[in-house]
DNA sequence: GTCTATAATACGATAGAC
DNA sequence: GTCTATCGTATTATAGAC
């Protein structure tokens, strides 16, 4: 199973480089000819592996979304909501740690909700049902608030160029921690230490 | 000083127009001509009142800019850091809902961005003042992603069309109450009440 | 202040040679 | 698998009539 190493290779740097120019430009500010330019190729060697650009915003943004599906259908089905939220926390951040930009790309960048609602792909469902699971069933506007900026912040901050040089077991560790705070989650294996704490 | 009142209508409602095409195609998703069907005039009439479509955005962009710079300049000036922390949380806060959608548009566009650093703004200084601020001198991992984590949910969520049903002092209480979480403030006037709470 | 008309350029996308 | 060349359209922006 050693085939076509070429075309795959191709392809995956020209994904790696579209998300670098998506993550800096946006979607509709990057064209095919930033995407060919940066590549060394021309626009038609870019066609020879996409059809449409939105094809390339959906692979591009693929991996991270299916990862994202799947947590929260894990999520789902824990029968605690405090399991649910949790479950749900630490997946999140696993896959902003995993993917870095690309989480906060699709979670501000029009560009991209644009390319997807055309096909399979429904960020905005899995988005509402990370809202559900964390903010829970008929929540109060503060815990709904709460729930949208832990989202928001979490995606935002793991894809920070100013944190980029952070690794990703600290990156995790400082991700989830905002999470828990905004969403009231207490540190697991250390639920409450009594006084001596800072 | 009652002059020119069509013209001050008709370029108010452009920037309106264009703040929400802006946050729903983000800048570089929006053309002139989508701002100028929707204002129901043509192209050329958008020229009259600007120049060219980064005067556009700049116009947009500016008096919430401005109020986030004057805030940050403001919390500098408090001499305690607690109070520097808790000076920038309100201002933020405040700018956030007075603009809505504004805020989360130029912290998550790279069109805002880029029509911005060819001229007077420096919405990077704003945001790295803010960091500062947040953070203090040489923060530690943990503290250094609660900040960035606390700006941008906040921005998001106070811009969130979920959240846009929520009156103004309901949302400001909420985004308040982030911050604090994640800055670790206490809230003012009521400092922590013992056992009875929840 | 808004229009028509148009220029110059960039876009996404295709055809066909190599 | 990548190229040159090109099509049709949309873009920002300008000139000039009304």
């Amino acid at each position: 199973m050693a085939a076509v190493v070429g075309h795959e290779d191709t392809r995956t740097r020209l994904l790696a480089t579209a998300l670098r120019l998506f993550t800096t430009h946006g979607v509709e500010g990057t064209s095919l000819q930033m995407i060919a330019d940066e590549l060394g190729v021309t626009k038609a060697a870019v066609y020879y592996h996409f059809k449409t650009k939105d094809e390339i915003t959906e692979a591009v943004v693929e991996p991270g979304l299916r990862e994202l599906e799947a947590t929260v259908e894990e999520a789902t089905r824990e029968r605690r909501p405090g399991a649910r939220i949790d479950h749900l926390l630490t997946g999140f951040v696993d896959v902003v740690v995993r993917h870095r930009a690309l989480v906060a790309l699709f979670s501000s960048d029009p560009g991209v909700a644009r390319a997807l609602e055309k096909h399979f792909f429904h960020k905005e469902s899995a988005m509402a049902g990370m809202i559900t699971i964390l903010a829970g069933p008929d929540p109060d506007p503060a815990r709904l608030v709460a729930a949208h900026a832990a989202l928001a912040g979490i995606a935002l901050a793991g894809g920070a160029p100013d944190l980029a040089h952070l690794d990703d077991p600290t990156l995790r560790d400082a991700l989830l921690d905002v999470g828990r705070k905004l969403l009231g989650r207490p540190r697991p294996r250390a639920p409450r230490a009594p006084a001596h704490v800072r």
